[in-house]
DNA sequence: GCAATATACTAGGACATCCAAGGGTTTGGA
DNA sequence: TCCAAACCCTTGGATGTCCTAGTATATTGC
């Protein structure tokens, strides 16, 4: 992605769907398309951030959500259904956790199907850590104007309501 | 996926942000952390429809484009850039393409570092059907009413033209 | 004109995501 | 009580993305 192109491909793209008559459904499109490009964006720039703690975002999610449980321990079918992954996704996370020592697996008390992952020490320092460096580094400085991240937040609220992610609110 | 949960799991994150501190960064954060989420969502929409054409995303995009451009062929870096992903990303998806007999290779007339890539006929008549069902049961129903694209197209545009995706406007 | 630099594409590898399927554990109804 | 259905996690496979190199072709500069 070096050089800035000249023109917006997406605002191309709506032009093109306007074109051929597809006008009612363009702007959508383009929306939808802008979502996808911003979170590319934003992923790249926090996983540049992550990359010095040899963390990946999905890997620094499932820490820092371990790290705000009461006990510091949840089942993987938890993680995955708050993270909204495929279960195998946190699988293949906790793995790569627990072979860097950052999280460790143990067996759920009274249920035998269930597996708990729990931080170390280690788990929680670089938490800590990868948070502050996140904070610094993407949040505080997020591209947005404060108008528009509380826009989002409430569209996009909305939008994952209706979807099916949560009921509440 | 697949219940709901009954709280919005981004909402908790922020109060979790609040509580230990980093309110000054909480909405960032969630508002980012939304971007993602809602990325997922719409891409798993995507992918449902575009599946009976066996077509994923990334696959479409640059059918869709080739659709788009003049002479119906473009240069292989020049899809690189105007989809704004890695070239071994497009390598990847025109061999794809290719083997399925949508798109074909050609060295460019001029330029032997250069391949030309171009749509077959199967490749434009399953363009126009994928496209065609993407904007009846995706766009057509994007989830987001007609103020909040609009204010997603300016804000989203915004970012993107300060990351550095494009220069005009 | 020729060597050094730049550009274009591809190969191989690391990661992440999902789906389908399999093996073990619990639950619940006959 | 006991077996079927439900649930939890893991394995294996398909895709996509990126990065790092490597090969081939163009361009530049001396």
């Amino acid at each position: 992605m070096g050089t800035p192109l000249p023109r917006d491909p997406i605002a191309d793209a709506q032009r093109n769907w306007e074109r051929h008559g597809w006008g009612d459904v363009a702007a959508p499109m383009a929306a939808i398309t802008a979502i996808m490009r911003t979170q590319q964006i934003l992923l790249a720039r926090i996983e540049t951030v992550l990359k010095p703690f040899e963390l990946t975002f999905a890997r620094y999610e499932l820490l820092a959500l371990l790290s705000f449980a009461r006990s510091g321990a949840l089942p993987m079918n938890k993680a995955s259904a708050l993270l909204q992954v495929h279960p195998t996704s946190v699988t293949n996370a906790v793995d790569r956790l627990e072979k860097a020592g950052l999280v460790a697996r143990s067996p759920h008390p009274t249920d035998g199907r269930t597996t708990l992952i729990e931080l170390t020490a280690e788990g929680r320092t670089l938490a800590k850590k990868a948070t502050a460096a996140l904070n610094a580094e993407v949040f505080s400085n997020s591209g947005f104007g404060s108008d528009d991240v509380d826009h989002l937040i409430r569209v996009l609220g909305t939008f994952r309501r209706d979807a099916g992610d949560f009921t509440e609110e």
